[in-house]
DNA sequence: ATAATTTTATGATTTAAATCACATTTTTTT
DNA sequence: AAAAAAATGTGATTTAAATCATAAAATTAT
C-alpha cells in the first residue's frame, strides 16, 4: 500500500521537520506492509535495501549470538527499526521480528540517503535519534549484567506499564519464555519471581493480565539491580 | 592548545569530508587536550558542552550502575567520544576515562551543530559512524551475556592484538581488575583464565607483556562463547 | 467435547563464577 | 635499599540462577 506520509499519523519527529514537497518525494518511495505476531520483518543476513520504521505494534531487535537468540532491545512505535543495520552495514546484522500485530512502513534507502541530504534538519533530528538510542543501548547493558532476576523482571514491568502500553494495567502479548529473553533469565525464574511479586502484593496476575498494584515497590526494586 | 585541523593527522573520516574553508572553522572552535592514565575526560552527571574526539591513546566509556561502574566500551583513537551523551542529552550520561595517555580534542556543541547543519557529507559520516557503533553495542551486549569467562578473555585478547595495539605481542596497558571491569567478571577469573591459556600455550606472559601463540584457537574460544 | 499442544508452576540438582581468605610477587614511594 | 602499596595467584566456600524433572493449567486444534 503506497503511503499518504503528509497524513500520516504515526508520523516521525524526524519526517516532520521534512518539507511538504519532501514528504511526498517519501510517500512515493516507501509503502506500508502489516505484519503478524512472530513475523520476521528483518533478517539478520539478508541484504539490507530498505529503512524500516515501526508505525504501529511491536517489535523486536535481536542477534544470533554463540549460543541461542538473543533479544537486544523492544522498538515501540514511532521509531526506526533498521537504520544501523541498513546504513551501518550492507548485511542485516540483526533480526527484527513482530511480537504484536504491526505496521511497518519500508523506505527506499536511496530515497532516504538522498533526504539526509537534502535536509539537515532531517539529519539532525536522525542523529538525535540515533544519539538516544545508544545511550539506550548502554544502560541496557549495565542493565543486563548489573541487575539480580527481581530487579530484570521489575524492570521489564515498569517498561510494560510507563513506556509500552501506559497503564497500570495491560495485557502482555509475549509469553513468559520471551520475557526470560528480553532480560536474559530463563522462563523458570521468570515464573518464579512473577508469582513471588504476586504473593508479595506488587502485582495481580490472571491469564496474560498483568496490574501494577505498588509500583513504588518495583521502582525501588527496579533501581536496587 | 588550538587546533590546525587541516593538518591533523588524526582527523576523522567525517572531518576529512568538510570543505578546506569548514575545517578552518572547526580549528578556531575547537582544542587539543592531553590526559594521563585515569583522568577524566567527560564526567556523568556534568552538563555536555562539548564534542569530544580521541586523537590518541585510549579512553573507555563507563556507567555507574546499581552496584558497580560498569565499563562499556573501549573507544580507540579516531572516534568521537561524547555525541550520544552531548547530542543525546544534556547531561552527560556516562563518564569517559582515560586508560592510557591520550590527546582529546574538545569541539564547541555550537560550532558541530552548524557543521552538520552546513554539510551533508559530514552528516552523513557522522551518521554512518552513529549506526556502526550502535551495532558494535548490540554485539557487545551478546557477547556480555552469552559467552563465558574463557570466551570473554579470548575475546578481549584478540580486540587488544588485532584492534587495538595491532600486534600479537603488546603490553596491556590496565591491570586485571580492569580487565575484569571490561569483560564483566571477576579480578581473580581474569587471573585464573589468564594462566590457564598460558598452561595451554595458547599465550605467553610476562609482567604486562602478552604474546599470542596460538590465534587460531583463541578465535575458536572466542566463538563459542 | 476431546485430544493435542503450549504455557506455566514448582521442587531438586547442578553449575559457573563470584566472593572470601590469604600468600606471593611486583611496583611505587620514601 | 627498605617500606608501603598495588597487583596477582590460588585454593575453599558461597551463591544466584540455570537446568532438569514433572505436574498442572490453559490454549488451540480436531
Amino acid at each position: 500500500m503506497e503511503n499518504k506520509c503528509i497524513l500520516c499519523a504515526h508520523k516521525s519527529a524526524a519526517v516532520c521537520k521534512l518539507t511538504e514537497n519532501g514528504q511526498k518525494v517519501l510517500s512515493k518511495n516507501s509503502l506500508t506492509v502489516p505484519f503478524r505476531k512472530g513475523d520476521f520483518i528483518i533478517k539478520q543476513g539478508t541484504y539490507s535495501t530498505n529503512v524500516a520504521y515501526l508505525k504501529s505494534g511491536l517489535a523486536k531487535i535481536q542477534i544470533v549470538g554463540p549460543y541461542y537468540t538473543q533479544v537486544v532491545k523492544i522498538v515501540k512505535p514511532g521509531n526506526y527499526l533498521g537504520l544501523p543495520t541498513t546504513i551501518g552495514d550492507k548485511i542485516n546484522q540483526y533480526s527484527v521480528v513482530a511480537i504484536d500485530e504491526s505496521e511497518v512502513c519500508f523506505i527506499d534507502t536511496t530515497t532516504f540517503m538522498n533526504l539526509l541530504n537534502d535536509s539537515p534538519e532531517f539529519s539532525r533530528q536522525i542523529i538525535i535519534e540515533l544519539c538516544k538510542s545508544e545511550l539506550v543501548s548502554y544502560q541496557n547493558c549495565v542493565r543486563r549484567t548489573q541487575k539480580q532476576i527481581r530487579g530484570k523482571v521489575a524492570d521489564i514491568l515498569l517498561e510494560f506499564s510507563e513506556n509500552i502500553y501506559n497503564s497500570d494495567s495491560f495485557n502482555v502479548h509475549i509469553n513468559q519464555e520471551e520475557m526470560g529473553n528480553l532480560v536474559d533469565s530463563s522462563r523458570e525464574s521468570i515464573s518464579r519471581v512473577l508469582n513471588e511479586f504476586v504473593k508479595e502484593r506488587v502485582i495481580e496476575m490472571s491469564g496474560k493480565k498483568i496490574v501494577i498494584l505498588n509500583k513504588e515497590h518495583l521502582k525501588l526494586m527496579s533501581s536496587r539491580g
